[in-house]
DNA sequence: TTGTATGCGTTATCAT
DNA sequence: ATGATAACGCATACAA
């Protein structure tokens, strides 16, 4: 491994001029500033992570945490899109990108517990349970943070307009004629609460009385409680014509459902998805879903996240961005005659 | 921060008691070292990672560095899935994983020189593009690393059963009467190579004769060029009544190529797929597909890598294990009458 | 058994 | 402009 003390020997300067001019800081001549930055590049020096963190509590090094109710984020299509844009913007900028865990060696610990021991520069929070404890206690502390679709205090946020997403896709059925609209909702939480809210505006705009049994639950991504949820829909007296389901996963739970009381969609009644995974657009009919930019998402949050940490010392006030939806019609809304 | 120093100044002992005592090292009596373990934990110590690392030149943390052709890794489900294996079986290990790229600070480096910067551990190798010089460096350096699907010299590697994959989608269409099995090959590589063999041995026990016509050429997740390619199979005069897609995702290029031609699957052609992405199940009629444990390929990887990281200096042998598939029949094969 | 001292590679302060 | 030196937190060889 070439160090800086390998240059200096070779220059026949300090190893303090090195640095100095490596880091292009004042202090060094013109002249040896530029014959030692020409000696390190034909060395191939590089400087040792470990002794730079150490040295300036800096590791440029971003924690990820991806955490959905299964613990298995990675095959979220949804998360996958969004960490693949902040890990191309945290890369422009330098930083490189952590899974973050619970495991120190043998041992478990918290949260923060790694964030300290690894001196991440920061984290990128998008779960889905924000109520965790550890996450709580992380963002008490003071290690810089931008969530997703859930505001920690004195943090940045980033949120996908799950509210207008909904309301549009209200908005679109109703246009097709629809007024009997069921709402599937994913687990308890903040976007849940928000794509309800749209939901309720929308009918209230169109004069559709809300119907309490329209609105059943299920789980983000759940195939299964979905399946049910739907079924719970079908057995109505009343049965809807049209139902948003919790994202675009979870309907593939709504579409078993709908196949099996031997319903063709959108024939014989209409869906709607949340999300707008990729591969979605090729499977017939094309699911109506609302699409999240996912890609935008991530890049804004490392945008916001980056900037809380170069600003740390400056207590900037936190920042909250909203990244619009857009709803894409597909082919499984049909007008109702 | 609590550090070494902290605990020592409050027990009224040397630094290096405390070093061996929480890390189990002999030189301590069993009472101080009691002692000295119970006030690290009620002072909450954590080791810092960055120190430990440039003392002893272990980071306990893992390079993974997932390349498909389009740079998009972590949309590709067979990628995630493995990797979520291969967390998994490292954190209980106690590594940490990064997301390798070539990026330091504001200057682009290679995959090595990261590692170097990094002092990473280890890396996993999981791509498509195994003849990249920047992996060739990599490989020829004295940096522990496993690799999925491709041995380099020297290193330990996992196996996908590639060839018994495509040999069992065959005889399992045969098995059904068909003998027109054309095949949509991916990208150029050794797996490409591997399901080639499978399904000329297949073949020649079937005694099938090969037709050139049958085989084309496409991309992995290609659903453009699969498309294409399929199109090209259509306008034989002798239509293949199956074909082999490259993987699942790309068989969508395949489906809307037979759907533009107003053929029906099965009824009209049989399709395969490869990799067996968990959605499939839920979507109508069920792929028939060659299931790849991608899951078990991640974890095993990480055994392999932690032996090879562990017995570095052993110069231990490379192993190389090979992970069965397993053919899901789904609906997409139909009986030749 | 215990403690002292050194060095890992870097940055930064302070002399010169 | 340049360099000697200390310190970051830790592990370890060696001395006591």
């Amino acid at each position: 491994m070439v160090t800086l003390k390998d240059i200096a020997l070779h220059c026949g300067v300090s190893i303090a001029s090195v640095s100095k001019a490596i880091n292009h800081m004042p202090g060094v001549g013109q002249k040896t500033a530029q014959r030692i930055r020409e000696t390190a590049k034909a060395f191939g020096y590089l400087p040792n992570a470990a002794a730079q963190s150490l040295r300036t509590n800096r590791s440029f090094t971003i924690g990820v945490l991806l955490l959905d109710e299964n613990n298995q984020s990675l095959l979220n299509g949804f998360f996958a899109v969004m960490l693949e844009g902040f890990k191309i913007r945290m890369e422009e900028q330098g930083y490189d990108l952590m899974l973050l865990n619970r495991t120190v060696g043998k041992r478990t610990v918290t949260i923060l517990e790694h964030c300290r021991y690894s001196n991440l520069d920061g984290v990128f929070v998008a779960c889905i349970d924000f109520s965790d404890p550890e996450l709580l206690e992380l963002a008490a502390s003071d290690v810089p943070l931008v969530s997703v679709d859930h505001a920690f205090k004195g943090h940045s946020c980033v949120y996908s307009d799950n509210e207008d997403g909904i309301y549009q896709a209200v908005m679109h059925a109703a246009a097709q004629g629809h007024s009997k609209i069921a709402f599937i909702l994913g687990g308890k939480s903040g976007v849940t609460d928000k794509r309800l809210i749209g939901y309720k505006k929308a009918l209230k705009e169109l004069g559709i009385p809300e119907r309490a049994e329209y609105i059943v639950q299920s789980c983000y991504r759940d195939v299964q409680r979905t399946f049910e949820a739907t079924q719970k829909l079908l057995a109505l007296d009343d049965r809807p014509t049209c139902i948003l389901m919790p994202d675009d996963h979870a309907a593939h739970g709504g579409q078993l459902a709908l196949r099996h009381a031997g319903l063709k969609v959108p024939d014989d009644i209409s869906i709607i998805g949340f999300d707008g995974l990729e591969y979605f657009n090729y499977i017939s009919p094309r699911l109506c879903t609302v699409s999240q930019d996912a890609g935008q998402i991530g890049q804004k949050s490392a945008d916001l996240l980056i900037n809380a940490i170069e600003n740390k010392t400056g207590e900037m006030k936190p920042a909250s961005v909203t990244i619009p939806v857009k709803l894409v019609k597909g082919e499984t809304v049909a007008p109702i005659t």
